[in-house]
DNA sequence: ACAGTATTTATCCAACGGGTTAATTTCTCC
DNA sequence: GGAGAAATTAACCCGTTGGATAAATACTGT
């Protein structure tokens, strides 16, 4: 309080250097894989010497696994707050839809990291007995809703909730994680807003017309109050 | 012919090197990506010295693009070589969607490239003008084939042949690229027989039925002569 | 105020890694 | 059979990088 503040040449704050550290981690490795990280830049980035990595975290092994832990435990928060109970079964698998895409645009470092520990062949994954327990709450969520649309009528039938899944997160993903790719050889932005919502809307419409087996699904716009993207070319 | 054979320190063979250069370099960028490979490594398993791939091909760059152009270059020329023409829309749709899938599976390293390029944000495809002017038949294969089916009544909708393509590049490329998180997640191997033929029952299905308005379609088995997949579960 | 501990800094280093230089060997063509 | 070009090798260069050491600084309890 009364303590004299004077100048001091560092703060002591362990936990928020900790925090920095990670989140600074966090960028290094998903904007540049496992190798291409450098440890010098996160120190820097995190405002902190390099042997602080060493101090709060471990080595550049450790600290990259500390960093993949917690993604994963940041989606699997995430997803346990979405509640579909409520909804009738295709507006519960839009949203899980819309939920997954919106997911992956405001967490760009989550599929980088994804990609980046897939390219190791999760090697350091396995390691982690922390993230193979967290399961996503999805497969039941799906699980559940599935079969409420087959009793309701609005589902023709009970798809196996893990490959619908995959579907899903695969549909998402490849567009997003490979859009640099897809746009050099498409000529186009991919990323660009009108040619983001054509994607949501012919996702959902490919899902839920599947499931629905009502093909129209296919050609309706999802949610474009003023764009008028073009979901579906004439023939 | 009678020149006598006698023992060479080494035998000159520009082109092979060159291909075998090229083939060690695309297995390594595939297995360690760009920031992990190591040139050492490439010239060891081309049987080369180092110099060599500076004589050759050039730096580690150029060596790395020129094995991305190599992979584009193989996957266009195989996918050119599919012929649809003849066959009726939704059996050419599924033979889409066995191609790509097969070929993903025959070829894992184009999977990590086109992985690790992303993590780059294609920065060296960008370079590229040839791998730009190579643009994928299928596009325009699929735009026909939809045509077709919407004319003869097979398809309800005409769907936009860049979203489809995407569409089933997505559920095919995330599957296998991320088969290693993946499987460490859900605790069971991806990549066994049985998961992999349940995996193309149920994207088959999944597009067809989109696409026809026949949901069951997601319930038939594409080709599993044998394994009894469980493609849907009981509700 | 003092001792002991936790946190942070500054500096160093051995190994590594991409790239280069220069010499050596084979080929080709006259 | 020899000159010049092409292909290949061996050895080295030098900035980078992950990691380590040891000292300095702040905090805590007594």
């Amino acid at each position: 309080m009364a303590k004299a503040k004077r100048t001091l040449k560092w703060q002591r704050d362990p936990e928020g250097m900790r925090l920095r550290i990670l989140e600074a981690a966090k960028q290094e490795f998903s904007a540049h894989g496992l190798a291409g990280a450098r440890v010098d830049r996160i120190a820097a980035k995190a405002g902190a010497n390099k042997r602080m990595l060493y101090y709060h975290v471990g080595n550049k092994d450790e600290l990259y696994l500390a960093v993949l832990e917690g993604a994963y435990d940041k989606i699997r928060s995430e997803e346990r707050g979405l509640d579909l109970e409520h909804l009738d079964p295709p507006e519960a698998i839009r949203r899980l839809i819309e939920f997954t895409w919106n997911y992956f645009l405001r967490n760009p470092e989550f599929l980088s990291l994804l990609q980046t520990e897939n390219l190791a062949r999760a090697k350091h994954l396995k390691r982690s007995t922390k993230v193979k327990s967290m399961h996503s709450p999805f497969v039941e969520m799906i699980r559940t809703v599935v079969r409420r649309g087959v009793e309701s009528g609005d589902f023709q039938v009970a798809v196996d909730p893990v490959q619908l899944y995959i579907s899903i997160a695969g549909l998402c993903f490849f567009y997003l994680s490979n859009s640099a790719t897809l746009s050099v050889i498409f000529g186009r932005d991919l990323l660009a807003k009108d040619a983001k919502d054509e994607r949501l809307a012919h996702m959902a419409g490919l899902v839920l017309a599947a499931l629905t087996g009502r093909s129209e699904e296919l050609l309706k716009i999802v949610k474009a109050p003023k764009s008028r993207a073009a979901v579906a070319q004439t023939v």
